[in-house]
DNA sequence: GGGGGAAGGACCA
DNA sequence: TTCCTGGTCCTTCCCCC
């Protein structure tokens, strides 16, 4: 009903007042959409609104189409099949626990009017003049809402006040209201700050034991029970006046008449509640509302009944949910948007009754999870166990303003975004290997775009790279007009999992990486390589090819051990092997990275026997294969550019003419070296893929891709060396620093550089990969030995850093080769139904 | 045909 | 004069195996 008269024509149900909200009943809603109207048209926003309203009429149109072409067979059919489904979430309803919705009502306006109380008489909002956070309910009578921009606000109500929001003010008082929801449920789940879910069935459990005393709190000093240790400040609070709205439904009818005398509550779902809203109106001097049901979906919609400063319960029994279903609009239940909410209405459906009676048809016109969500609003089912600190998916910031056309000013801003971004991401230690941008422009439109990273980025010098190549293909393809933007955002996901976060893969880039995020302690940044690799490749990230840089994160190469999908026997030799292999079609001229012997013959065969040899720990005394490559050649292979043209002119020298012109020149697998979050090096090879309802999840994804010729998994020594170089030069002019050992090294002979970084490249490397594969039978073998007697001969830095990574070794609970990783089996949050949806289908 | 990335959009507080 | 921010999930399209 809601939707169907609207002053004004039908397409403009987007704009039109949403009196959803509590406080809203009774309004002259013809008025109030006039000033809104009014007020918005003609503005792009208003442009763009009407757009999207067109595109869902569209949708429908659609839809309604494909109505008309459904026959009775299929229903009947699809009839069947809902029957069926609906048997089977019959008999898997529970009702056995307890949970509550808690909201405070109108928290930002009832913080603000506590802290102020000559607002509590007038009309007020918290917001700014272009969007509004909340109103309090005098501002609610005038049609004035959250999410309402605030130049529209005052032109519904002249008088009212806008205060700015204050965030910190928020976040405290939040935090004293979850401290009172953690006594009822210490794995209680937020969802915003005003906002919670808690599963009070234990509580209450234990509960009924208590003596009274424990049930029973003051009103206004601190004397009893468990509270007793409420602090000076919430006294103080007590004696402020709690009522905020008028004509609100109290819980506490004993609140407002007693003077000073003690409270005592039941032990009941209702009396636990009330008695949590009572202390959190205590300690804060604001209300909240409450909902009580057997599941997540009723009790958030409970809490909403009796708004503000009430409850509502629903027994835990079917014929009482059922009941309590059948008149509810579907918009209320959350999930159920505006969008939604019109194309149900098109095929006659407001209500959760009539959604249920239209299961069949809503089962042939929407798609599998959209009508499996339908079918459990329709029986009132939800989720029963609510799950704290659900893994997050992804982070972004991101910043509107007004219009802005220079391009610079753009990769400006897209570079803060990116610092901000960044900050975040490293406060809670998160690597993402997706980086979008987001852009709207100043008519509104939305765009977003992608891309996706070989290994997992958090750097602001990272994400940069990768988002101002994002921004410039935008740029480019509206030259030579300006790109004129209102909003831009960064977004980092595709995060390695909690588990996967341990056997992060050390990129190249990685490997180089100063930031202690990482794994340490190297000392120039990622940044620069980027930086040099772009300069010498021009938008290098988002072409394909340009992946020689990019080592593939662990993660990606879990397929390799396809065969179960529960344990992962950590350090298998036999798979060692490949990994180390030399790509095919390559390479004159070889150093083996164990022994350092160089090797000249394009025998790649016995080449690998002998690395596989050298791993073995028997190398040292195999003879080599000797074979002669040209000296020009060898140069060629490592000689750095002194500039980026000469850079591009080299790679093209560089490789054999009838080569793939992506194939490298050399190239030499680098070693899957796995670290935890601080780096230190763990177990190699063996991540795992976690399966999800069937279906794999976000972390793992790509089949192995290192073994033999795969090019995205080599490291090309050639590139490699042109970045670092350029890198070095860029920062320090003629003197070079070498970007693994720390060594300011001579540029008078750029071969001897080269060759120094190669060495010590393949040593770290290597040491890194031989102490995190300590071989069965060998404690320390000749090859490693020697790799540790060479390190001695570094700097400093180097031996601190070469030490830190034996320090880890030490530090590890399990020797490597006893190490079983046991995949996680925590299920993804359905936003509504964790239960049983979709699994059957 | 299924998996997965990219893009866009719905929805929420 | 002026219509947010940050997050999740879903759908659709397209490519690749």
């Amino acid at each position: 009903m809601a939707s169907h008269h609207q002053g004004g024509a039908d397409l403009l149900s987007r704009i039109a007042l949403n009196d959803n909200k509590a406080g809203m009943e009774g309004l002259d809603r013809d008025k109030i959409n006039k000033i809104i109207l009014e007020t918005s048209k003609g503005s792009k926003f208003y442009e763009n609104e009407l757009k999207k309203e067109q595109q869902v009429n569209q949708r429908i149109e659609k839809m309604m189409e494909q109505k008309a072409r459904i026959t009775k067979e299929q229903l009947k059919q699809a009839q069947a099949e809902v029957d069926k489904l609906t048997c089977e979430l019959e008999r898997s309803r529970e009702l056995g626990r307890v949970i509550v919705h808690v909201d405070m009502d109108a928290f930002y306006a009832a913080v603000e009017m506590r802290d102020c109380p000559e607002l509590k008489d007038k009309p007020m909002a918290v917001g700014s003049m272009s969007m509004l956070s909340t109103s309090n309910y005098h501002a609610r009578r005038f049609g004035v809402r959250a999410a309402m921009p605030g130049f529209i606000a005052k032109k519904l109500c002249p008088n009212l006040v806008i205060v700015p929001t204050n965030f910190d003010k928020y976040r405290a008082v939040s935090a004293q209201v979850r401290e009172i929801f953690s006594e009822y449920d210490p794995h209680f789940m937020p969802m915003s700050l005003d906002e919670a879910y808690l599963d009070i069935t234990e509580h209450l459990e234990q509960r009924k034991h208590w003596p009274e005393t424990m049930r029973t709190y003051h009103i206004c000093d601190a004397k009893t029970g468990n509270d007793a240790d409420r602090s000076a400040a919430e006294s103080e609070r007590d004696e402020l006046s709690p009522v905020l709205f008028e004509d609100s439904p109290s819980s506490s009818p004993s609140l407002s008449g007693a003077d000073g005398k003690a409270e005592v509550f039941g032990t009941s779902a209702e009396e636990a509640v009330r008695e949590m809203r009572f202390r959190i109106e205590q300690k804060t001097s604001l209300t909240a509302s409450a909902g009580i049901a057997p599941n997540m979906m009723l009790a958030k919609v409970c809490s909403d009944k009796n708004k503000p400063n009430g409850q509502y319960r629903i027994p835990p029994e079917r014929q009482v949910v059922m009941e309590f279903m059948k008149d509810l609009p579907v918009r209320k239940v959350s999930g159920v948007g505006k969008v939604t909410e019109k194309m149900l209405a098109a095929l006659g459906i407001v209500n959760c009754d009539q959604l249920s009676q239209q299961m069949a048809l809503l089962s042939l016109l929407f798609s599998g999870t959209s009508w499996h969500n339908f079918l459990h609003i329709s029986l009132g089912l939800g989720s029963t166990c609510i799950e704290r600190d659900s893994e997050r998916k992804s982070m972004s910031t991101e910043r509107t303003f007004g219009e802005m056309s220079d391009a610079e000013e753009q990769y400006s801003l897209c570079r803060d975004l990116c610092h901000d971004l960044a900050q975040d991401l490293q406060r809670e230690g998160l690597k993402g290997k997706t980086v979008t941008l987001k852009l709207k422009n100043v008519k509104f439109e939305v765009k977003t775009r992608a891309f996706t990273l070989q290994y997992a980025v958090c750097t602001e010098e990272e994400i940069f790279a990768a988002a101002k190549d994002l921004l410039k293909v935008e740029i480019d393809s509206v030259s030579p007009q300006p790109l004129k933007l209102r909003l831009m955002g960064v977004r980092v996901s595709g995060f390695i999992s909690a588990e996967d976060k341990k056997p992060l893969q050390r990129s190249i880039m990685g490997f180089l990486q100063k930031d202690g995020s990482d794994s340490g302690s190297f000392t120039q940044c990622a940044g620069s390589v980027l930086k040099a690799q772009e300069d010498s490749d021009g938008a290098s990230f988002l072409k394909p090819q340009s992946t020689e840089m990019k080592v593939p994160s662990v993660s990606d190469l879990s397929n390799t051990n396809s065969g179960t999908d529960t344990t992962c026997y950590v350090n298998k030799p036999a798979v060692l092997k490949p990994s180390f292999k030399i790509s095919t079609q390559v390479l004159q001229f070889l150093t083996c990275p164990v022994c350092n012997t160089e090797m000249k013959d394009v025998n790649l065969t016995a080449f690998n026997n002998h690395i596989d040899e050298c791993l073995k720990g028997s190398a040292v005394d195999n003879e080599p294969t000797h074979l002669d490559v040209p000296k020009e050649q060898k140069e060629l292979n490592s000689k750095p550019p002194a500039s980026s043209s000469e850079s591009r002119a080299l790679k093209s020298s560089s490789h054999d003419p009838s080569c793939n012109e992506e194939k490298p020149s050399t190239s030499i697998s680098v070693p899957l070296v796995e670290t935890d979050e601080d780096g230190d090096f763990k177990t190699p090879f063996f991540s795992h893929r976690t399966k999800i309802n069937g279906k794999r999840s976000v972390i793992s994804k790509k089949k192995m891709p290192v073994c033999e010729s795969s090019s995205k998994a080599s490291l090309t020594t050639t590139h490699n060396l042109e970045a670092v170089t350029e890198m070095s030069s860029d920062s320090k002019g003629s003197s070079l620093t070498c970007p693994v050992c720390s060594q300011p090294q001579s540029t008078d002979d750029l071969t001897l550089f080269n060759r120094h970084v190669d060495m010590c490249l393949n040593q770290e490397v290597l040491l890194e990969f031989r102490e995190s594969h300590p071989p069965v039978g060998h404690s320390d073998e000749p090859a490693l030995k020697s790799v540790r007697g060479q390190c001695k001969n570094k700097n400093n830095n180097q031996q601190q850093q070469q030490k830190r990574i034996i320090n880890t070794l030490g530090s590890s609970p399990l020797p490597p080769s006893k190490k079983i990783k046991v995949l996680s089996t925590k299920h993804t949050i359905d936003k509504f139904f964790k239960s049983n949806a979709g699994q059957k289908v």
